[in-house]
DNA sequence: ACCACATCCTGTTAGC
DNA sequence: TGCTAACAGGATGTGG
């Protein structure tokens, strides 16, 4: 599933790939795909067709198709989505639901799930989501970590995962970082101390920092915009290792469901309390 | 403002 | 073996 290392992946080639180039035509856009958008789909089609591509940007989990006037097309991958360069030529993969003409390529969106998103963003930033800090930025410290965590009762797996406080992390990443930080994923997110917070921001951008180097992690669904998976995975302390003994302490790793996702944690290592 | 819970969706896997 | 049911989860809408 697409979070911050993967999409920064993405970002990174069609940011090199788009910029400077024109959308020839926009061969396909399934409209089930178009939501919470500043125009409808039929807008965005006749919208794009011609425009100059200025820059690919990255907030969150979203990413920004950036044209002059600050217009945009907002793309978002949900579980299940890719976003990949493949000749015009080539014949659709199941669940295409997009494909931006540039020369004889295509950028093509493929979301068998369709939790992904398309949207049009208004030179105001209409259809664009409120998003918090992302975790890669400068501001990002211990002491503004603390500070969006405070009064919370929500648990801090959770907190972790709303991005409206941090943009960027996913399930993946939030049990990762609590992880290497050795706290446990159900404490109320405003229990966090000042100390603890900032461990925990410094294993935030450690984990995606890391992931970002492997081009991100891949189980089943993530690719490249190259269509190749990312090495991450096999650095993977606890997420998807249920059972298995912890790289620390050599305890089972146990998986719990908290806010409705699953957990994976070390019950040593990440104790309710001290 | 905050939080719990339901909803969307389909490929994969577990269970009978 | 073949069918059905459970499961995976990011963002958002609703209702408390």
């Amino acid at each position: 599933m697409p979070e911050l290392p993967e999409v920064e992946t993405i970002r990174r080639y069609l940011d090199s790939f788009m910029s400077g180039r024109r959308i020839d035509a926009v061969d396909h856009l399934d409209a089930r795909m178009v939501k919470r958008s500043a125009l409808p789909a039929d807008a965005v089609i006749a919208r794009l067709t011609g425009l100059v591509v200025e820059r690919v940007e990255r907030a969150g989990k979203f990413l920004f198709v950036r044209f002059n006037a600050g217009e945009a097309l907002v793309l978002h991958l949900g579980m299940s989505g890719r976003l990949v360069v493949e000749p015009a030529s080539a014949v659709f993969k199941p669940h295409t639901h997009l494909a931006l003409r540039m020369g004889d390529q295509q950028v093509r969106l493929i979301d068998p799930r369709r939790f992904g998103r398309i949207a049009w963003s208004g030179p105001q930033g209409e259809g664009a989501t409120k998003l918090g800090i992302d975790p890669l930025s400068g501001g990002f410290t211990g002491e503004r970590l603390h500070g969006v965590m405070r009064g919370r009762k929500v648990a801090l797996k959770s907190a972790l995962l709303n991005q409206a406080l941090i943009a960027g992390l996913g399930n993946i990443y939030a049990d990762e970082a609590l992880f290497l930080s050795r706290i446990y994923p159900g404490r109320p997110a405003g229990s966090l101390t000042v100390s603890e917070a900032q461990a925990l921001a410094r294993a935030i951008r450690r984990v995606l920092r890391i992931s970002l180097d492997h081009r991100g992690t891949s189980f089943s669904d993530y690719v490249d915009a190259l269509g190749h998976p990312g090495d991450n995975q096999q650095y993977l302390n606890v997420y998807g290792r249920t059972l298995q003994p912890c790289p620390r302490c050599h305890h089972a790793i146990v998986r719990v469901v908290i806010g409705g996702r699953s957990s994976h944690f070390c019950p040593v290592c990440q104790p309710k309390a001290d």
